[in-house]
DNA sequence: TTGCAAATAAGAACTCTTCTAATTAGCTTG
DNA sequence: CAAGCTAATTAGAAGAGTTCTTATTTGCAA
């Protein structure tokens, strides 16, 4: 069974980590492993509900956190949150600096060939650069 | 001057777009023509505070709607914000449905010679197709 | 000048995330 | 296998950013 051995991929990981097996953990684990929705907390924390009814808000972002690090799984924005205006309307693509978060524009190649999935129709691509900016990487 | 070139530009397709010429809206607009510096919401009300000390919140946040819809300027998310989990750590790109907000693996091309900023090392590259799926471009 | 539709003000409400303080419970060591 | 250290959890408050609501104001066309 795919999943299984996924669950018990991470779970290996996670001691490996120091991190302690909670059952909390195992069921965020077990949620999340082979799971191709990109769930947000919410979503975990609701689906965990039935299993675990007493479970804090806090633990799944907690875990979820300490899962990132461990670099078990991947914590992406998706969905539009904090936003920035920028008015070059020309295209062009973003670097993000991870300490002071300044960011830099940076011009757009043309290289790409777009391979979305089937159906799916294509209106922007955007891409960030995410890393250190220049006074920051000194530091 | 270039800055008065911007803001012409950017007043005329205001005018031509049917949205009223306010105080409000043409101080943001002063305020973000050819500014590089992809200012957020809550900075530009800041910086406006000494022109406009009644201005609301939420006059901040709907001519920026507006100016969005019209096409004078770009929303950018690029802090963190609502975040989705993805336990797959392999490279790979995502396509995000305007419609319904599901979220989508895209196989990572190769292609792109990463040409970041002088300065600015890159810790991740981060690639969105935004855009509708099957489902929602039908309706 | 008048009137209407659009825009604004003020503040509440909402969403998502992080923090705080106290309690609980894995895991290691003896 | 008991005890203790430390990490993890809980519960709720707090914070950041955004959107909504209602009443009022105002740009602009007639």
């Amino acid at each position: 069974m795919q999943k299984a051995q996924a669950v018990d991929e991470m779970l290996a990981k996670v001691r490996e980590a120091g991190l302690k097996l909670t059952p909390q953990r195992l069921a965020i684990i077990r949620e999340l492993a082979g799971d191709p929705t990109h769930p947000t907390a919410h979503e975990l924390y609701e689906r965990l509900q039935p299993e675990l009814p007493t479970m804090a808000f806090a633990t799944v972002y907690n875990t979820l956190a300490s899962l990132t690090d461990t670099g078990l799984v991947a914590s992406r924005s998706l969905t539009p949150g904090a936003s920035r205006f920028d008015p070059n309307t020309t295209p062009h693509d973003h670097a993000v600096c991870d300490g002071c978060g300044e960011v830099l524009d940076v011009p757009r190649e043309e290289s790409d060939a777009i391979t979305a999935p089937r159906g799916f129709s294509v209106r922007a691509v955007e891409r960030i650069y995410r890393g250190r900016c220049a006074s920051c990487a000194g530091a």
